[in-house]
DNA sequence: CGGCATTTTGAAAGCTGTCAAACCCTGTGG
DNA sequence: CCACAGGGTTTGACAGCTTTCAAAATGCCG
């Protein structure tokens, strides 16, 4: 954000640790430079929540009564018309809120993609904490500042790039916050699958698989069905996408 | 929101006016329940600017200085690709926020559509301020969650719709917008061209002038080249729209 | 009354979607 | 251990919607 509002969102993963009982993500997110009695106020209200695939935390349209962090796994959140057509808004990865809304229901869905564990914040305890602290608001908020720019490249992906270009995006994407989790980024685990991935991307399913072939006979990136993608020539991938 | 969060961040047109001298906006954003030493300081770092139709506020990548609010008039946000594809992320009307990020450049560039006038706050004066006065970095932030669920229908619109969905909802959009200003929301005054509404709706020029004089043909709409747009038939496009 | 930008309309091409079928992998049961 | 069922993925053929290229029409302004 500007210099106005610049915080510290994500941590590194090298920051100290802050024990937090409940919730298993200790140094980041919520957690992160909370004082000792914030911390214990968290912990007080949190409720661990576990999660298989294909299980859903919360339907568009729910009463919007609690706000979910993840801890573990990855959730899918999707908007979805009356006559089945879906997109999926943001894949979310451990540390991301899930439900932060200024309305009385959750105007997505949430899905469980892997299995998937979560800290529960009920609204009134939470909206009293957020009374107490301030900061804690403000934290969460910052998350959908952050989620709001991430968006905005997705509405220039959907609305301006080519099929190709997509899912070359989309690979650099996840590389990239593979790396900022300290990972490789040049081996990616894809756990959702093909028809998630089109519909991430605004394509059909077998348009997302046909760019994956071509992508493969190009040597640019090499998989086998179900394994880890490698990417082989992000350089050129990078030239595809020509983003931003 | 859900009900952890709920706050007023628009409130309505008849809430009792607070004086802020420098900003003309003075019963909504953030005005709105402040106390008067906080409308003080507000004042006291507050800048107007004026701008000339397609003068821009920034620029996608410069130093992110400084947060806007806007006062009059309309201005459309984008992002563009290194071979000149654009996509708008979304017009702006007075009460909305320009500029608030989490990174130290803009991440999509502002351009004034019809004459506008901002109120500017510089980065570390609205720094301190935020820090003295936390609810109003809440009330900000607050927005940006506002149009992160603005975001989330139009990737849906973007990835998922026709191209006569796209429009439908567009007018739509425009409407319910124009209602909650007070406004009739049956005559809608499109400032910006064809070509923006374009780039907003991940459609060509060329297509988006097909469908509005399909619409017109079956009289679902009616208009004259500059002239205000009268929806006709809202329940017929709300049909077409079919949206969420 | 021109000059210019914007909008509209037309014709053709192209990319992506749709429909179908084959293929692959996994898990189950004989 | 092998056959089979089922979900996910891949490939092929074709249709369709939207884009592209082009030109005419309209409106604005000097």
């Amino acid at each position: 954000m500007s210099v106005a509002l610049k915080r510290d969102v994500r941590p590194t993963a090298a920051s100290p640790s802050i024990p937090c009982h409940r919730c298993e993500v200790r140094n980041r997110t919520f957690c992160a430079g909370a004082e000792p009695e914030e911390l214990h106020r968290l912990d007080a209200i949190a409720t661990e929540v576990s999660l298989n695939p294909r299980q859903n935390v919360f339907l568009e349209g729910d009463p919007a009564d609690a706000v979910f962090n993840i801890t573990r796994g990855m959730v899918r959140a999707s908007k979805g018309m009356s006559d089945g057509r879906r997109q999926i808004t943001g894949f979310l990865y451990p540390g991301d809120f899930l439900g932060v809304t200024l309305h009385n229901a959750y105007v997505y869905t949430a899905e469980a993609v892997t299995g998937v564990t979560l800290c529960r914040f009920r609204g009134p305890k939470l909206r009293a904490l957020f009374d107490d602290f301030p900061k804690l608001e403000i934290h969460v908020l910052s998350g959908a500042a952050n989620e709001l720019a991430t968006a905005q490249d997705q509405m220039l992906l959907l609305g301006r790039k080519s099929a190709k270009e997509r899912v070359a995006s989309f690979l650099l994407m996840l590389a990239q916050r593979a790396e900022r989790r300290g990972e490789t980024g040049r081996l990616l685990d894809l756990p959702m699958n093909r028809l998630d991935i089109a519909d991430y991307l605004g394509l059909a399913e077998e348009t997302v698989s046909r760019v994956f072939s071509t992508f493969r006979e190009k040597r640019l990136i090499d998989y086998d069905i179900r394994t880890p993608v490698i990417l082989r020539q992000p350089e050129l991938l990078e030239a595809i996408a020509e983003s931003s």
